[in-house]
DNA sequence: CTTGCATACATAATGGCATTAGGTATATAA
DNA sequence: TTATATACCTAATGCCATTATGTATGCAAG
């Protein structure tokens, strides 16, 4: 199990990076984010949707709904030009943060 | 800026691995904390103490007032034998979440 | 000698957000 | 026809960083 605040963390740069391959749509996703963790994320439904909105109001996604070829109702959501520079933001606080990380665990840590 | 979830997320491994490499005081551990992140992690001391007296309630650290030779009263705190368990415990957990996530971010991520 | 800054700890109020638990609806296989 | 997978939504709860505020000491500048 994965930590509530360490999923909070993860969630966004997870979601947009995602879109950054093409557009997508809420169920997929878990999936998705199930497959590429190889099981150790399993986000409930209840828990992305409101993520969905919140980046569509923020417009870093954009939605739209669609009929697949299999005839179901799906709404599927693109990463807009400003989610690609929040991506990119979220990239760099991520790595210098696991940086950070990086260091306190090396064998012999530098002290200060 | 770093974002509040990936704050939230990173506070207790940060606290957890600082106080492995010995017993130390929350001013101390802020100023360690920016110089390790390169200045990136600004910690308040009004989001530091609650966390480190939440980690001492669920007993993952201990604290003891001690006079230092400057003459100066300081809280020092210690990590204990549940604290390295839990700091082992955070570490696969972010590297699990990291892993995803550098899967992502590579140049030609695997779909699904 | 007092004024300001760094050191050092603490807590109350606020707001953001994952979690949980509920709800609706369709397609398909048993 | 009944269960399971698909596919979406939202309200209530609780955790926790943030912000603001308070207390106290040591030291250097003027």
């Amino acid at each position: 199990m994965i930590s509530k605040a360490l999923v909070a963390a993860s969630t966004k740069p997870i979601i947009l990076s995602i879109l950054l391959n093409g557009e997508n749509y809420g169920y997929k996703i878990i999936q998705r984010v199930k497959k590429i963790s190889g099981g150790i994320l399993e986000w409930s439904d209840g828990m992305l949707y409101p993520v969905l909105h919140r980046l569509q109001k923020d417009e870093f996604i954009s939605s739209q709904w669609k009929i697949s070829e299999e005839g179901r109702y799906r709404k599927y959501y693109r990463l807009t030009d400003l989610g690609k520079k929040e991506l990119e933001a979220e990239k760099k606080q991520w790595m210098s943060v696991h940086e950070a990380l990086a260091k306190l665990w090396k064998p012999s840590p530098a002290f200060d």
